[in-house]
DNA sequence: GTAAGTGCAAAAACTTTGCATAAGT
DNA sequence: ACTTATGCAAAGTTTTTGCACTTAC
């Protein structure tokens, strides 16, 4: 479950971009990939298995790269998470409980999916969409479900 | 323009939570009003006209305080940010170029004002919005607004 | 061969914590 | 008086950087 497979093909996304294909920026694509919404140490462990001396260090740097290279994306969180999913307008929801983040597809299929109120004179290119609540495991009263993949983030907004 | 005035009476907030009014708490929350999507320094730094003397470490913990009773909304980003608007569901618009927030108020009034897919089991609560996008300002040619309030925070998705 | 990427170590940036003092009720 | 909050200093956590070595092209 741990072991890392690839969804998609790294090297032929990194030439594309005209950028070198190495073990590292493969093993780290391909680790965000298995655990999307994972943290940069999360994504460090599991880019170890496929390139055991990898540092953290480097696991930033691949991250920072493939974010301005549109890769992946980044959520602002602390610390902050990772996932390969891009340009495809899909939203977040996140329990305030146990943290867990699910990806919701967009109703609309094209971004912006939503208009904000006119006369601001900003042009949108996107719309980010986060919900906030309680997970269905959360709810249940026996399973306060301790998700090995993400932690609390304490939402305040409502 | 930098000198803090009192949007809101604070004291009677902190009171009605039976919490304890101090001069360092009405300062952070006043410079909070006065400078919203301000980063904790920032709010450091306007606090100080109130009260000389305040460290960064108590504006911290003041921040933390404050957004855990629900007096400000803090807004993951690194460094964080922090505004008193809470509870009354509005949006951020953020320009990728020069970084600067706006707020918007919510198109629905009431939250959550924007439901996702159903079928995942979660209760949701809240929908924060962030509308990524070029102000105008930016799509200027001439003025590329180096804004003091914020900093750009390089948004990719699309 | 050359430019780009990585490892290493160190530091920068941001935030939290423990304890003695000071201040609010 | 009693309790809570702050100042101080230190450490914790997350992320970035500089330089030599290695690797992909």
């Amino acid at each position: 479950m741990t072991t890392t497979q690839p969804f998609a093909d790294w090297p032929s996304h990194l030439r594309a971009l005209g950028k070198r294909v190495t073990r590292q920026r493969v093993a780290v694509l391909q680790a965000v990939d298995a655990h999307p919404h994972a943290t940069a140490e999360r994504i460090h462990t599991a880019a170890r298995e496929l390139v055991p001396d990898i540092t953290l260090q480097s696991v930033y740097i691949v991250l920072a790269d493939a974010t301005a290279w549109g890769l992946v994306r980044k959520l602002d969180d602390v610390p902050a998470r990772y996932e390969t999913r891009v340009g495809d307008n899909h939203h977040h929801l996140i329990c305030v409980q146990c943290g867990v983040i699910l990806d919701v597809d967009c109703v609309v299929g094209t971004p912006p999916c939503l208009h904000p109120p006119t006369g601001h004179g900003m042009e949108i290119l996107s719309a980010d969409i986060t919900f906030r609540g309680v997970c269905a495991d959360c709810r249940a009263p026996e399973s306060p479900r301790p998700d090995p993949e993400s932690q609390p983030t304490g939402g305040t907004h409502g």
